[in-house]
DNA sequence: CTGAAAGCGCTTACAG
DNA sequence: CTGAAAGCGCTTACAG
């Protein structure tokens, strides 16, 4: 690798060390000569600041960290790119972690992190408050959750409110006949797993709907796991006649699941998946949904980690979620077929 | 902040920088006495070395940047997700850089990464071989091209041999009685769009198929250009029978104009789309696909990568694409309703 | 096996 | 406005 340092350009400008650096951070304090020297100079040896050596001096890095549990999963790309573009926008450059929805591997990215002394970290966390976020937070690192929070551990949020788009969800498909919800539920190791469910039951509980353990499934927000769980609702005995899934993934899954099985979804069971996911309006029939705005999350965000690097301590955020209906949930329930 | 640095952990096990250096690094010049007191203030301290300043020494960061032109695109999510688990394997952390499609955005992240000093560099380039590219080859940076390549740019690269599946696509199309097929290319700035553009015309030509300028519509591999070419396409006079798109996105845009304008793929018009995007096969009807490895992808670019980071020059690699027939180019032409 | 010292590439008071 | 010097947090020959 060919190295260019500040000492090339100092020499080739005729200038010392020191001012070269001024000039290129923009130190008022330099002469015009010395400015278009300097310049020239870095034009000509192409001269790139080590960015290393810089924030070793600086402890600035305009750096900052962002890490999603899947980036398979079209929420969390979508969420990727807002974030990133709204980062960029301030002059902070995103760098990716993919904690592949393990524990073991979101701490390694955040140690990675922590590391490279990026300015902040923005993450939408897994697991328990153990491990390396606890060193972020003992650091007092700049950090955001976003998405997910972690129980006991106290950092800002952006989450959204599940209660809303899953209660109207419930209602809906109540209010066509359901009363057999099979929920495929995320794993309770994620707040967003915990909180949707708890928002099903209490929604299910409030509408008189059955509360079978059977028609709950515990999945891993993957799409095998909507797979397998469909196959086992729809093996029981008395099968449920609508689906409510978690996340998109796992919708996927099921939705497969349910074609393979010969069945369409709308008219054989209905369906609504957590996340605005833009294939899942495509699909025919076209799916309901609970959305929730990742273009409004990212941002926030992004707004929320620049206040907490500034010394701020903003306040969490809840966004709201709002049921979507296509016609996978548009169908009555059939009377001959129900009970 | 909190900062804690070598000297405080130095200080708590009582012995030098030098030696808590050394069994840091796992240098086996150290006693046994030592390790144990230093490992003991390490963790007392939860001490975490700052990657800037180790770099800075060592000239080795373990890490790699990986530069898509758009993570919303389902084929380079998996593509940042199989990179970034390869890497991981070989203890390098991934750096992922969203271009966004366009070319200050990309030349903004190569900055950073050479800046940051990464160890390595895999991008799926976007523009011509002006800006940071230009930058990265001067200064001698291991870096591979990844599914596409910049002309003039001597990078060893992994990319999609597009010929044999397109032929395929086309072959097939032709045997249905399809004659005039419309093609929504990518962007001919990019080395893909242009390929892929170059295959079809070989192969329609070939076939003796139509070459109507008409049929050929330019997209910019996002999904509202497909909408608005299959708009254009289908309002011809003579309207395709066939639609051969060259990426998923602009493949997700085509198919939802299709369906606004009240007609369904496969039997009013067949479609075709380059990448195997899962939720293609989930459509109604599945939507045939030309599929191209993304985990070999993935995984032989870490390789070479790593292969350059070590002194070598490896060749590049052309993968296969080939023809995965569904139902949405199923049907022969209607005889009654061509020409 | 260990420590003192130099140095990686920068930035920033301190003098002038 | 400019330069010499110190120092950021590490690693690594060099002596011992």
């Amino acid at each position: 690798m060919v190295t260019i340092t500040i000492k090339d350009v100092a020499a080739l400008a005729g200038v010392s060390v020191a001012t070269t650096s001024r000039v290129l951070s923009g130190n008022p304090a330099t002469s015009a000569d010395a400015r278009s020297r300097v310049h020239a100079a870095v034009a000509e040896l192409d001269y790139r600041p080590n960015a290393q050596a810089r924030a070793l001096r600086s402890t600035r890095t305009h750096a900052i960290g962002l890490l999603v549990p899947d980036v398979r999963n079209p929420f969390f790309a979508d969420l990727a790119h807002t974030v990133e573009q709204a980062a960029l926008v301030h002059g902070f450059v995103t760098l990716l972690g993919n904690a592949n929805e393990r524990k073991d591997q979101q701490d390694r990215y955040l140690d990675n992190l922590i590391a490279r002394r990026v300015d902040g970290i923005i993450v939408a966390p897994l697991g328990d408050g153990s491990g390396s976020i606890r060193s972020v937070v003992g650091r007092e690192i700049p950090a955001v959750f976003i998405d997910r929070t972690i129980e006991g551990i106290d950092l800002p949020s952006v989450t959204t409110d599940s209660d809303t788009g899953i209660r109207e969800a419930v209602d809906h498909l109540a209010a066509l006949g359901h009363t057999r919800i099979g929920y495929i539920a995320g794993p309770q190791s994620t707040s967003t797993g915990r909180e949707r469910y708890a928002s099903f039951v209490r929604a299910a509980g409030d509408r008189g709907l059955s509360l079978d353990p059977a028609l709950i499934v515990f999945g891993d927000f993957q799409p095998e796991s909507g797979s397998a769980a469909v196959r086992t609702l729809l093996a029981l005995t008395e099968p449920p006649t609508a689906l409510l899934v978690a996340d998109s993934p796992m919708a996927f899954g099921a939705i497969g699941a349910i074609q393979k099985l010969g069945l369409r979804i709308g008219t054989d069971v209905a369906l609504v998946s957590f996340d605005d996911i833009d294939w899942l309006a495509l699909l025919d029939p076209p799916v309901s949904v609970i959305a929730h705005s990742v273009a409004d999350m990212g941002r926030i965000a992004v707004e929320m980690l620049r206040t907490v690097i500034d010394g701020g301590r903003p306040e969490s955020v809840r966004l709201p979620s709002r049921l979507v209906v296509r016609a996978s949930s548009a169908t009555p329930v059939d009377p001959s077929r129900s009970r």
